[in-house]
DNA sequence: CGAATTTATTTCAAGCTTAAAACTTCATGC
DNA sequence: GCATGAAGTTTTAAGCTTGAAATAAATTCG
């Protein structure tokens, strides 16, 4: 309310820029979102839940995950769940913390993750095909220096 | 499915800059459903329906909602019977086609749309401050560029 | 030790989201 | 007219998502 950050024109900019990144973020997620249905029988959710772990081989806490993925800590829950029950994903007893449990990928889940990451990273290739390779780095290069975008405080 | 599109450098450099987008824009999206939820008490959803009938004076039928917002039909339904009930928007049904109506802003919902949309972007000028003019319009020109960026079908 | 607080997780209610099925109305062709 | 199909919308079932409340275990500290 007391002052705007930037002269009105950088404002209408900064507006423009982030419909258009929303905007294309939302094109590539139904794209995704669509294959991973129709070839692989699942969610975008899920995906991320199984890739979170799949970058952690020992396992995370539920609590990890959802840092990691950005969701609510109810969130994840139902989603292990799920996987649980699909047995792609299994609980572990933490013996040193009774209240936490290590959440890992079965054998079946990892099988099926590397399946699916593997048309994933070919799918996102596909999409952004007309960008090169500089083009590309440059405009994360970009991105990583707003404040909020970087992927690495934690 | 036959070929790889790029060169394995361009697809992990593609990688890269997809989830880097993902990243950013659930942060920002997640900001601004903060916001909106402790200074208006009101959703992102419903701010994006509202927003989508602010451009259109005339009122848009559902199906022209849902395709404007990339979303489902039955999601806009939803939506929209909140919004009647809370009486920021109204259906009014369209004399030559008894299968459609249209809706439009009442003005109470206007008045609220336009608190929050001047908030908004300020809020979302704020999230990208240190990004300049210049380089939000290079930024954005880029993503125009992807095929499936634009506003066009596929 | 025992009370108070913090930490890890689940449960809950409400709303969002999708795809598919159902329903109603309109348009077309016979 | 009337069947047939298309168009516009709603309903449904299942899953995702959140914030808040509840539960339970660990930690802190008087």
């Amino acid at each position: 309310m007391s002052t705007a950050r930037t002269t009105d024109l950088t404002s209408k900019e900064h507006l423009r820029l982030w419909l258009r990144l929303l905007g294309t973020t939302r094109r590539v997620e139904a794209v995704l979102r669509e294959r991973l249905r129709t070839e692989f029988d699942t969610t975008l959710p899920r995906f991320d839940v199984l890739a979170a772990l799949s970058r952690h081989p020992g396992g995370l806490k539920m609590n990890e995950l959802s840092s990691q993925l950005k969701v609510s800590n109810g969130n994840v829950t139902g989603i292990i769940s799920r996987l649980v029950e699909d047995g792609w994903v299994e609980r572990i007893a933490i013996a040193e913390d009774r209240r936490a449990t290590r959440i890992k990928l079965t054998e079946t889940g990892k099988a099926q993750f590397n399946r699916m990451a593997a048309a994933h990273e070919c799918w996102v290739d596909e999409l952004f095909s007309n960008l090169s390779a500089d083009a590309a780095h440059h405009m994360n290069e970009l991105l990583a220096h707003l404040p909020l975008a970087s992927g690495e405080p934690q």
